[in-house]
DNA sequence: ATTTTAGTCTATCTTTTTTATAGGTTTTAT
DNA sequence: ATAAAACCTATAAAAAAGATAGACTAAAAT
């Protein structure tokens, strides 16, 4: 299961993307909209920001904007970010690989071939589908 | 990621499948054989006897055996016993369904159809896929 | 019958991760 | 200058994961 702060990062950048044509958006304001903690949202956000997804501007008339358009920003990216590896074993991760201990061989592992294929069946979607395709279609 | 304990489970299910000519097999055995914390594996063994996967004989000449052959035990069934939902979002998910709170109507929410499709792709292998599927080829 | 073997059950403990909060600092507009 | 708003770091609280302990029950061997 995807954690709160990535389904909460996921719910800021529809909010964000929603509301291009206003400019900055508040912390608060996003936060009251979407039913966040403040403090929690502002962490998440300073985490996009940092990763290049997200820009800001300080002070009066300050706030939070996208970086780039939604198309461009994959949920794989955002899952990453914020919740490390999206395959279901470390062995089989691309991202954040590590060896399995009680393994011998992962050539010959079972596990390991198929969770290769839940790991690809899943980036297909996740890498291909971006922000733009999560937005509420009115 | 999958916990440890479904790991283990995987393991453990493996060493069984590898070794149904010998008889019930020991909680200790498998725990050295796989490397896994004897008292912990213990648990596990019991979720799945429970669960009707695995079946056991108390005594001398004791032990665990499968209840069913590998290709009757589905990866889904594993995972969903010892790590709950398969999905990545609650509102998506088939057996442990809850709905979100920030979201106004599932119907038109973007983030429920492609996670969605996620939970598709995924359980569309880890359904099909079972204990014999993962077994070491040799 | 008694002893030994091995699984059963339930509770607890420890560690790690997740979720959330607090409070001061810096930047910018007016 | 002042107020607004993001930035930053640390910490706390809660929950989940991982692991352990020990008494109990059943089966088998003797």
């Amino acid at each position: 299961m995807l954690s709160k702060k990535t389904q909460y990062a996921f719910h800021a950048l529809i909010y964000l993307a929603e509301n291009v044509d206003k400019g900055p958006i508040l912390i608060s304001e996003i936060a009251a909209e979407k039913s966040i903690s403040i403090k929690f949202l502002e962490n998440i956000l300073l985490e996009l920001k940092n990763a290049g997804i997200l820009g800001s501007k300080k002070g009066k008339g300050g706030g939070y904007y996208l970086m780039r358009t939604p198309k461009e920003i994959p949920l794989a990216r955002i899952i990453r970010l914020l919740d490390g590896p999206i395959a279901l074993l470390p062995c089989v991760s691309l991202n954040y690989y590590e060896r399995c201990e009680n393994c011998k061989d992962e050539a010959i592992c079972g596990l390991h071939e198929v969770m290769s294929k839940v790991r690809d069946a899943t980036l297909k979607l996740l890498e291909n589908k971006s922000l733009k395709d999560i937005l509420t279609r009115d």
